[in-house]
DNA sequence: GCAAATTAATGATTTATTCAAG
DNA sequence: CTTGAATAAATCATTAATTTGC
């Protein structure tokens, strides 16, 4: 089940420099970067280097006064890391029947999650879809492990926060047109940190195909 | 001021959470976040969450300024219709070597191409979605259909599109870690917008629209 | 008791699939 | 049919829990 990988090392084939590189210098010789599914019980872990406070601070002029020295929030700042109460309402939404909050909604929860730490849109963008993922794939996991009960569809709690009767049910409906408008942001983080270049070793799926497809 | 009726009937859980309908209210002392531990009521004013979706999708187009070279256009505003030379230009770039660009890429691409066409960023990332995905299936279905020829890539002209010599040589990994760093556009707003202190110092970035956008 | 090593959760990205406009 | 647009699934990567050795 699932896909296998078929590690293609025709390194020649697509091998053309399209750009001139220069100046690029994130190409780092970091280590082969194995894949998660070593098995080896080869204890080198090299993650664990990455001190806190006080690390290697890039050379570049310390302009990033953002982190407060309270750190409260999310000290290192690479990802966000949610507070009990934005967790909460995040749940309480999601209870409500938000599944796929829209620009404007973002912009409102944001708005308002941001008072209890920092955070971003694209933050409660992907939290309502890990939640709904990882929802369904939990109770798919349940339905088929527990017994067979399909009833019971779930104990819907239909909190109607006055819509003005616009119903906006937003149930299980898979792909659902939702005219999303959103942009990029253009601000390119070059950390140290993140954006690991990673050599890429080219990996070929070999996903079951569909028999006629389309 | 719409006073939102919340009816919160859920499940008992989040029965005793004061909400707050404060309105146009918004100045908080800045919650003091409490550790994580804590699980304190949080107020919490759903000032418009579930906002009524507004119905028509058609987000303000009276500026139909957009006289396009080329008769090519959305005049409706419903999709990207790509001129001939937008095509061509990203077939460069993907023939290149580009995969998946970046916030800065693709906000160069976006300002190049929008030269022979109206176009957003998002157009420019759908492409290269698509583009991809689709060049894929087509050769996984040509090299399973019969041992078809594989197209030879031809030679690649680097097309440097003004990026001051941006390497990124973007080859056909799949799952790099690209740090993209997005946010959503927000200009879905319509009537109702009423108290919209707009801190500014979110997070949220609200860029300036592009000249050739909206 | 603490801190490194390991594991479990989950945030963030990329790919695959689907829908609908033209 | 072609393809832009959008969502779901898969997966990578980082952080918090948890365990383990001293």
């Amino acid at each position: 089940m699932g896909s296998m990988k078929v590690h293609q090392l025709a390194r020649g084939f697509w091998e053309h420099e399209p750009f001139l590189t220069l100046g690029c210098k994130r190409l780092r010789p970091l280590a082969p970067k194995l894949a998660s599914t070593d098995h080896s019980a080869t204890s080198f872990d090299l993650k664990s280097f990455i001190r806190p406070d006080s690390g290697p601070r890039k050379l570049a002029s310390s302009d990033e006064k953002k982190d407060s020295p309270q750190g409260e929030t999310h000290p290192g700042g690479t990802r966000w890391n949610p507070t009990q109460e934005q967790i909460g309402i995040l749940e309480m939404l999601y209870r409500g029947g938000m599944r796929t909050p829209n620009g404007q909604q973002i912009e409102d929860i944001t708005a308002q999650l941001s008072n209890y730490g920092k955070i971003e849109g694209k933050n409660v963008f992907y939290w309502f879809q890990n939640h709904k993922a990882r929802e369904r794939q939990k109770q798919k996991r349940n339905s088929l492990g527990l017994s067979h009960s399909p009833r019971t569809p779930s104990p819907i709690t239909i909190i109607s926060l006055d819509t003005r009767g616009e119903a906006e049910r937003e149930e299980d409906s898979p792909y659902k047109r939702k005219c999303r408008s959103w942009t990029f942001e253009f601000l390119e983080l070059e950390d140290s940190r993140s954006c690991r270049d990673q050599k890429g070793d080219r990996t070929l799926e070999l996903f079951p195909l569909h028999p006629e497809g389309r």
